[in-house]
DNA sequence: GCCGTTTTCGGCCCGACTGTTTTCAGTCG
């Protein structure tokens, strides 16, 4: 069984926390963490790289001593290093560095002081008053691990929240803002989209700084102020979600919007960049001594410091700056550039409206042409449909056509792979159809050799068109279920087949990574709602998102075609 | 521990805020 990148970064992850709480060098401490960002941001298995005898030290931040390390992890499963560290330190003081405020600093003073080496001996130190005592700590730092600790056994740790979770929640602080001060903006990964938020980062501008921060923190919904400062305040929302409030200039908001965007990984490459060039790069501008060279945008941020602008979903460190300094950043896909939604349900299985209504409101987006997708007869918790019900839904489609103007309502369905491969309705119906898209309801626990084959064997099916929601996860919910992603890519692309990015964000599913290795093997990709109502059609957007994140440009995605041009490439 | 057209040694991103100090360490992003 071979090892997973993930198995790799965990163990290099808890020797960076390990030596963190030993003292250690803090530049060899963050070379273990920028270790784990290389593997982490890999598309490949390292453990294949290994057995392929793929130079793995040409990778960035990994030397002859990680390689080491990683080769240990390959063909052992474990790290030396790691168990002789954890008979030095106890591995559980990691858990109560994750704690807000408890950094290894503090971690190891209440160890080597109080002897605390679990959250419940520290819940039971401060109650009892010991860690206020302590030379550095005081009575606030000890009310607020308290706190900390309540706050941590209710959630479970901390958790980012679906980034549509976030946008809903923040509009009336937005509004709110938006009355008490100008350029409202929010920033972080929010702004970047990623699928999931940790907290929402905001910028603004005010001529009156003081009152403006005083506004933001007298907000109803906050619960408790985090910090108040003049440039900065922090407060945590009744929901639990954080919010952070940066006021700047407005002759440097573009230098501060690009700091505040992220990631952290990109503005730290990014100032390395600046310093190349003898360049100081912070939230206030590119500096060459003490002249300023730029900040008023982010376009000439970046231009100062040699590169063609950067679209934020691409900023995470992941080969933007090489592409932005070659001129080779893709042109990504925006969300007009969608000519129709290739996965939608309707009443007849487990959709809210009937096909008309849904068309409707399709042909109001604009779009040229709409697929009726609705489940299969294994789905029978969703009412699937068997043959003779299809035969009927294509006889109501094909009379609905010749009333409808403007679309072109595709004849199609999602039908269930069975266990075996086998699709869940006869070859006679499915070529009838349009436009066939499959996807796996059952038996998602499957190895990953017996997952993997399942699908190649169904897409040799001739009516297989496109792999729906090919992982099945769903956003802190379900992981994904094993596969060999690289391998059902490269067969869908020798197949004639394609693979979806679904819109609905719970799923996001090709998620960024996937979507840039399929671009990059070569693979289109659709990108559909899997609307369930009418509503569910402006999902678009997320799914847009994700494809961005994923370098996607208008070329790489088979619904950007008119229909008579996606219609021939659907052709096997 | 990684890295290298000024370097194989000596750097390694940078600033804001809090709380505990009395000038700054710790944490965060």
């Amino acid at each position: 069984m071979p090892v997973h990148n993930k198995e790799i970064t965990d163990k290099l992850n808890e020797v960076a926390d390990l030596l963190d709480l030993k003292g250690e060098n803090e530049f060899r401490v963050r070379a273990y963490r920028n270790a784990v960002r290389t593997i982490s941001g890999l598309s490949k298995s390292v453990a294949e790289m290994e057995d392929n005898d793929e130079n793995i030290s040409s990778l960035p931040d990994i030397g002859d001593s990680m390689v080491e390390k990683i080769e240990e992890i390959v063909e052992t499963g474990n790290l030396k290093q790691l168990e002789k560290l954890k008979k030095e330190i106890p591995s559980s003081l990691v858990e109560i560095m994750k704690l807000e405020q408890m950094g290894p600093e503090r971690t190891k003073i209440l160890y080597e002081e109080l002897d605390i080496d679990s959250i419940s001996d520290l819940k039971k130190a401060v109650e009892d008053g010991k860690v206020e005592e302590l030379k550095g700590f005081g009575k606030k730092t000890a009310d607020n691990i308290k706190r900390e600790i309540k706050e941590y056994s209710q959630k479970g740790g901390s958790k980012r929240i679906k980034r549509s979770e976030a946008e809903e929640e923040i509009q009336p602080l937005i509004k709110y803002l938006e009355d008490k001060m100008d350029d409202v903006t929010i920033a972080g990964s929010f702004r970047r989209k990623k699928e999931t938020v940790g907290d929402i980062d905001i910028l603004a501008t005010s001529d009156d700084v003081e009152n403006a921060m005083k506004a933001f923190t007298e907000f109803d919904e906050v619960d408790r102020v985090l910090a108040h400062g003049e440039k900065k305040s922090s407060v945590k929302l009744r929901t639990g979600l954080q919010v952070d409030l940066r006021i700047v200039g407005k002759n440097e908001f573009g230098a501060a919007l690009l700091y505040f965007t992220g990631s952290k990984e990109h503005s730290v490459a990014l100032r390395k960049t600046g310093q190349e060039k003898d360049l100081k790069v912070n939230e206030y501008g590119v500096f060459s001594g003490k002249k300023k060279l730029a900040a008023k945008t982010e376009e000439k941020m970046y231009k100062a410091l040699g590169l063609h602008y950067i679209e934020p979903e691409l900023r995470e460190d992941k080969g933007e700056f090489e592409a932005s300094r070659n001129n080779n950043l893709p042109k990504l896909i925006e969300l007009n550039d969608i000519k129709g939604d290739l996965q939608t349900h309707s009443k007849a299985s487990d959709g809210k409206y009937t096909i008309k209504e849904m068309v409707e409101a399709a042909r109001d987006l604009g779009y040229e042409y709409y697929a009726v997708t609705d489940h299969s007869k294994k789905v029978s918790m969703a009412n699937g449909l068997d043959e003779k019900r299809l035969a009927e839904q294509i006889e109501q489609i094909d009379e609905l056509n010749g009333k409808m103007k403007k679309i072109k309502i595709l004849k199609s369905v999602e039908v269930d792979i069975l266990e075996d491969g086998s699709l869940d309705l006869p070859d006679d119906i499915l070529k009838e159809l349009d436009i066939v898209i499959c996807s796996i309801h059952y038996n998602m626990n499957l190895s990953k050799k017996k997952q993997t084959r399942r699908i190649l064997k169904a897409m040799e099916n001739p009516n297989f068109n496109i792999l729906a929601h090919p992982t099945g996860r769903r956003i802190n919910e379900r992981s994904p279920y094993d596969l060999d992603m690289e391998e059902i890519m490269k067969e869908a692309k020798d197949k004639g087949c394609f693979l979806e990015i679904n819109a609905n964000p719970d799923r996001l599913d090709l998620d960024d990574d996937n979507a840039r290795l399929a671009k990059e093997i070569g693979l289109k990709l659709s990108i559909s709602t899997d609307a369930h109502s009418v509503d569910n059609l402006n999902f678009m957007k997320y799914g847009i998102a994700q494809a961005r994140r994923g370098w996607l440009g208008k070329e790489d995605v088979l619904n950007t075609r008119a229909w008579k041009d996606l219609k021939k490439l659907l052709k096997r």
